[in-house]
DNA sequence: GCCGATTTGTCCGTATGTATC
DNA sequence: CGATACATACGGACAAATCGG
């Protein structure tokens, strides 16, 4: 839901593009013109169309217009740019998804978790380790660890449904940053345990450190996932984000 | 090199945090004592500050200071977050590289190569095969297609340096947007004739389209990587960029 | 728990520079 | 060359969240 001024024209562009009111390499009014059509300021307009940028919609060019260059394909399986969670992208891909938690239990992190998760040796976890299925298939293997201290008596249940529900509407945490890492790695036992790999011997592996609002890492995360059902989605642009 | 002012004041305070002047989880000063510190308006402080939240650097929250969430760590071996050139990373990492070039040659776009690739049936594209070198390890595959079009000219020499110098310097071409997606494949006959795999028989593969000031895709490019020499790093952050 | 000071978030209007057409 | 369009920069105003007393 848009709240900002910004975040509206942003919505709303960001919708007509993909309905091809304005379409593949067309061009979007210009900034002074959006700025009649919005009512708004100028600032407000490329704050919006920074947005736009990012995500691959347009790209700009001082002096020329502003061009078009999103397309609909990406007919893919499992995207993971921006941040969408294992439920919203099995769902945006009308798939039936399930979860299974293994196990949801309290750790102290000796050295080996410290060096891989990025937390300090004798720190107290929650050490959770879930299956993702998607149309019935054991696809994705999720482990996450959380800092006791912040994400307070996590259960079983809430495991099942949705972790970061519980994180963001019960305890008001707010998750500011997350650092993500794509590899491929060779599967190891627990892969081959509960994932149905077929003849995969390698695993796509997004790690990510979540950040809160105090500047602590209270979450490493790790989803493993069989190579075919997996896509990470990216934009680079030159070298601007404001304009 | 920094051109203008808000490139000069974030490239600054990227070297502050590297260099530990400002630490891990302390703050910066606020925007307004940056304001007084650079001598610039708060608009253009917080378009330096956006470029540092988008890279990872630091996080802002409203009513709170500005924090460093910036660590060193990555012994990373070949990232690709941004838009590092394989000669780039390898210089990073202290490691000899070489370029091989099995073939560039012209062709036609056939049903088959339009849709991996999005250009169109009938395109006349380059198709250059290159194999990438790490400590004489045959590690990358780089597969690209060039728009003849757009890209003209290419020759081996050409391919051997660096095609990007050749596109922006003689051509004069800018190059603007490339929506890039990193996916894991099963190993096909190039891979296992070109690339020393070892016991993997799986690839990452980051495939990218390229497109220039005129909003025209001119390049389909696909780095089929050996995993363990890859890593592909991104910052997810809450909904904002210019502030 | 309230209040006020501080800090970041949003928005406006304007001016000037520079690339494109 | 001039007109148009995007890029950079300034300064001011108010809102909303945070934090300390």
């Amino acid at each position: 839901m848009p709240e900002s001024k910004f975040d509206k024209i942003y919505a709303d562009l960001k919708n007509k593009i993909e309905t091809k009111v304005f379409s593949f390499n067309s061009f979007l009014p210009s900034e002074n013109e959006l700025t009649k059509i919005y009512s708004s300021s100028r600032t407000t307009i490329r704050r919006a169309l920074s947005e736009l940028i990012i995500r691959g919609y347009i790209q700009t060019n001082q002096g020329s217009r502003i061009r078009v260059i999103y397309e609909p394909i990406e007919r893919n399986i499992f995207k993971i740019g921006g941040i969408e969670s294992f439920k919203e992208a099995a769902i945006r891909n009308g798939f039936s998804y399930d979860t299974k938690v293994v196990h949801l239990e309290k750790i102290v992190a000796d050295e080996k978790i410290a060096t891989r998760t990025s937390f300090k040796i004798g720190d107290e976890l929650y050490d959770v380790l879930r299956i993702r299925y998607i149309n019935n298939k054991a696809l994705i293997l999720d482990k996450n660890y959380f800092l006791v201290s912040v994400a307070k008596n996590l259960t079983e249940e809430i495991a099942k449904k949705s972790i970061y529900d519980y994180l963001e509407n019960e305890l008001k945490i707010k998750i500011m940053t997350s650092k993500r890492k794509m590899t491929t790695e060779l599967a190891n036992l627990e892969d081959k345990t509960y994932l149905e790999l077929e003849n995969y011997n390698c695993l796509a592996i997004v790690s990510g450190r979540v950040f809160n609002s105090d500047g602590i890492q209270f979450e490493y995360t790790e989803s493993r996932h069989r190579p075919d059902y997996f896509c990470f989605e990216d934009t680079a642009i030159r070298h601007k984000f404001n304009g």
